[in-house]
RNA sequence: CGCGGGAUGGAGCAGUCUGGUAGCUCGUCGGGCUCAUAACCCGAAGGUCGUAGGUUCAAAUCCUUCUCCCGCAA
């Protein structure tokens, strides 16, 4: 494989170790990867974590704004396959059509669950057992080629996005070098994703992230690791903006939802449809995260208490 | 100059408006109580109040500068 011309388009963290076992196995002539982008408060232009990569290896970046029309030095790099993974644009048909051994991409999800942008964090927030990774070939739509080779992953009770995430990266990296011969030798699978039980794993809304304690204790203990440690769940408190990165729950008859019924030295119980939601780790408006102990320790505990949430 | 919150012993906060050398809840250490304890009681250590300058007899507190952290919006 050390002869293989490849192009790789990526974009994010999650795609780093995928580019470094390509780096390894491979040869990849061309990295592509989104515009670098202003992020932050203040604005500061940031290059993405594939770019990074790449230019640690001295590999050459191209970053169009459109690739459906700027394609042209993927073309001119003559790449034997391209492969993608979390790359964030939809890839023409010129460039499917290019290579001889196709386009395929490497997806965080068993398709043709989760297709999309955040399959990690819908796998998390719907609680799914399980999860993993899919390789596959591309067509023109999102995330809907054959299907190459995948691998499960069980989910532990521990796991939250930040975990899954790093799990599932080094999982796609390592499955698609164990994939990759197969598909030089063109004795590879190929399956058709069935349609009936494709879902889809949108980017994630602000409108996700809000706590709602009229839903039962699980579906809340699910949001809340399926948004940790990015972007968040949050409620509002006093009109205040809380974010909330872990809980557990205690199942029990409740009257009225959304209110602080519990306040002990270390814990705070919010009743919601069907038990109490207990804070454990937060991040209040303005100050770091920290444990829901520290957090009672600075605050008047009886004010808190009887209190509604949203 | 997009909007807003914050920086005070190891942690989380109060005190700032109405200047007068720092307090609360924890933690830590020592001692006591107890069959025992993360419970309770007693005691101790630990802070240039983010930086730099200014006003004042006197600044955590008033004025100005800068730095860093955080949320929203992009």
């Amino acid at each position: 494989m050390d002869n293989l011309r490849v192009v790789f388009m990526g974009t994010p963290d999650f795609a780093v170790p995928v580019l470094q076992e390509l780096i390894k196995n491979t040869n990849v002539v061309l990295v592509v990867s989104q515009p670098d982008k202003c992020v932050g408060r203040k604005q500061i232009l940031t290059k993405t974590p594939i770019k990074l990569e790449a230019e640690k290896n001295n590999i050459p970046v191209f970053q169009p704004t459109k690739i459906r029309l700027e394609y042209d030095p993927i073309l001119e790099a003559n790449p034997d396959i391209i492969i993608t993974c979390a790359y964030g644009q939809i890839i023409p048909k010129v460039l499917l059509d290019a290579p001889k051994y196709g386009c395929i991409n490497v997806h965080a999800s068993l398709l043709p669950k989760y297709r999309g942008g955040a399959p990690i964090h819908h796998a998390l927030i719907d609680g799914e057992e399980q999860t993993g990774i899919t390789i596959m070939y591309m067509d023109e739509a999102m995330d809907s080629g054959d299907i190459i080779s995948q691998e499960k992953y069980l989910i532990q009770e521990q796991d939250n996005v930040g975990t899954l995430h790093d799990i599932l990266a080094k999982m796609g990296a390592n499955l698609l070098i164990e994939t990759l011969p197969s598909i030089l030798r063109g004795d590879n699978k190929r399956i058709k994703q069935d349609e009936e039980k494709v879902t889809f794993a949108y980017n994630i809304k602000r409108e996700d992230e809000h706590l709602d304690f009229s839903k039962n204790g699980e579906v809340l203990k699910n949001q809340v690791r399926g948004l940790n440690p990015w972007p968040l769940a949050y409620l509002l408190l006093d009109k205040e903006e809380m974010k909330v990165l872990e809980v557990h729950f205690v199942k029990k008859e409740v009257k009225e939802t959304g209110v602080i019924l519990e306040i002990s030295k270390d814990t705070l119980g919010i009743s919601c449809q069907d038990g109490i939601l207990y804070l454990d780790r937060i991040k209040p408006f303005g100050k770091k995260e920290m444990s829901i102990k520290d957090y009672l320790n600075g605050i008047s505990k009886e004010k808190l208490i009887g209190q509604k949430v949203k």
